[in-house]
DNA sequence: CTATATATTAAAATTATTCTAAAATATTGA
DNA sequence: TCAATATTTTAGAATAATTTTAATATATAG
């Protein structure tokens, strides 16, 4: 039986209430030591296997927004129809393979640091945004 | 009045069809020296003004697919819901300004060389996408 | 000029996401 | 512990971008 006792601190910790919904959608995102990109679809599916409890659809994008908020999800850039999410919050990068559409990070020291010279009077930099598209040799 | 002349031949040397449509709409996107930013909202918007014309929103997307795969044209990768695409077709990266939520071309010497350390046997790499979001300082 | 291939179109279909408002649950503090 | 209040969940409807369909129109090759 996985300790659901943490899950409930970090939801309180952040002011969230530690609703079955939420704790069981931590568990699912946050019991493995492996981080991994998923979207919506992807986690409902793993709600209906992993738990055997129903989510609704609403609860599942209203928890993901929320933990967004909170930083324990990133949301990742693709183009695509489909929104992407990372259980990995570090700072990073990713790698997406065009012919098996799948992510792959690319952690810091993989990337040399990204330096841009513009400057825009009043704006500062928020976040830098990298993806790599790759695909098969040939 | 302008000269279609250019984009008939344009699209015939690609193999395209030279339609009313794709040469009224490569008229609207290609005419400025300045290139711009739309989305397909936009650019029905653009059509419907500049051109007194009236073009399908299906001959729209299909054409700014074809326009894209012939290089015409690029998609800005922005999470939004809807997708951007960039008449500047030229290896450059972006701004997003996230209080005016607009994209601002971050060209070439710009940005230093984005050195990738990381390498995937059997792939290779096809582009490099930066988005770098900023806001008001403060 | 005719046959064929390609493109356009309106309307319907699809799909991801958000909204709504009612019911359920969690929390606070008496 | 319990009632009052605030927050959360939910099903289903609504929204909006994009794609599909299949009929019609247009461009091209010969």
């Amino acid at each position: 039986m996985v300790n659901s006792k943490q899950y409930i601190n970090k939801l309180r910790d952040s002011g969230l209430r530690p609703t079955r919904q939420r704790v069981k959608i931590s568990e699912v995102l946050f019991a493995s030591k492996e981080t991994f990109h998923f979207t919506i679809k992807d986690l409902a599916k793993m709600i209906e296997n992993k738990a055997n409890m129903k989510i609704s659809l609403a609860t599942i994008y209203n928890t993901v927004h929320t933990f967004i908020k909170k930083g324990y999800l990133k949301e990742i850039l693709i183009n695509s129809s489909q929104r992407y999410f990372d259980t990995n919050t570090s700072h990073h990068y990713h790698f997406f393979d065009e012919s098996e559409k799948k992510l792959i990070d690319l952690i810091d020291n993989e990337v040399e640091p990204i330096q841009i010279k513009k400057n825009i009077p009043g704006k500062k930099i928020k976040s830098v945004e990298v993806l790599v598209k790759i695909d098969n040799n040939n």
